[in-house]
DNA sequence: TAATAAATTAGTAACTATTATCAATTTATC
DNA sequence: GATAAATTGATAATAGTTACTAATTTATTA
């Protein structure tokens, strides 16, 4: 019922987020596409990062500052989120998909993603820390 | 500098999350709560959970339907999040511990701590819509 | 037990991320 | 180019959470 059009913002946001090895929130990527779009609204980035996520684009991650972070690699990575600056970073653990049927052993329902987050200080702040 | 003292409240509040199987949002624990507590505000909910978490004595964990969930199990252990109920269960598997250490493998920051969440359909959603 | 100080509460206002609404513009189709 | 559907910018509305404040409760000391 609902046809897809084409359209330059969306596709200035996805290129935002292909682009960064961030995994920004809507208001970061309001402020980058907004360099591109100067009267771009929040509301079509808010509107179309739902879109390109239904459509299986990109994909939302969780952190644990209570706002949506995105990411245009779709395929499914673990993520760390430093507890004091908020960095969200991508982290290279390969063959995962054993949690996947290890979680789905003796489990009723059907489990059809897996989220992984480790939480703890990032590089950096872990050293300006020890330096203090 | 900040002392805890005694309420009843706090007790309440975590003798209600205490007793559940269920991983409640702060309105569900507010509605819970209510029954002992007819006055007692949404604030003074959310005021003791946060120092709750704070204090280590409950945690707090995510799900995807931007409320926070609590849980005053405070192992470390998978959830499960029902895509279509909502429901956040409780996954039994153990020595998960060892992902940690993987995480930390070739990082340069230090990982405190791991959320393992699966996503897809429980097993009352997925056997209703069998049945359709 | 009474007096005092600090912590906590209920009630409510304020804040923030996100969603909904809508007239105007853009895109696709013929 | 004309038409219909999708999209936009702008703004209002919503929902979860946090902040504020005077009144109450708890802990401490005598």
């Amino acid at each position: 019922m609902k046809t897809l059009n084409y359209s330059r913002q969306r596709e200035a946001i996805y290129n935002y987020l292909m682009k960064t090895k961030e995994h920004p929130t809507a208001e970061a990527i309001f402020q980058g596409v907004q360099k591109e779009f100067p009267k771009i609204s929040l509301g079509t980035i808010y509107r179309n990062l739902t879109l390109l996520e239904e459509t299986g684009q990109i994909q939302k991650i969780p952190s644990n500052d209570s706002k949506d972070h995105f990411d245009a690699n779709i395929m499914e990575h673990p993520h760390f989120v430093c507890g004091q600056c908020g960095a969200v970073i991508d982290l290279d653990m390969d063959n995962l998909e054993f949690l996947k049927t290890l979680a789905n052993q003796g489990f009723d329902g059907k489990v059809e993603k897996s989220q992984l987050v480790f939480f703890g200080k990032c590089g950096s702040c872990n050293k300006n820390n020890n330096n203090s």
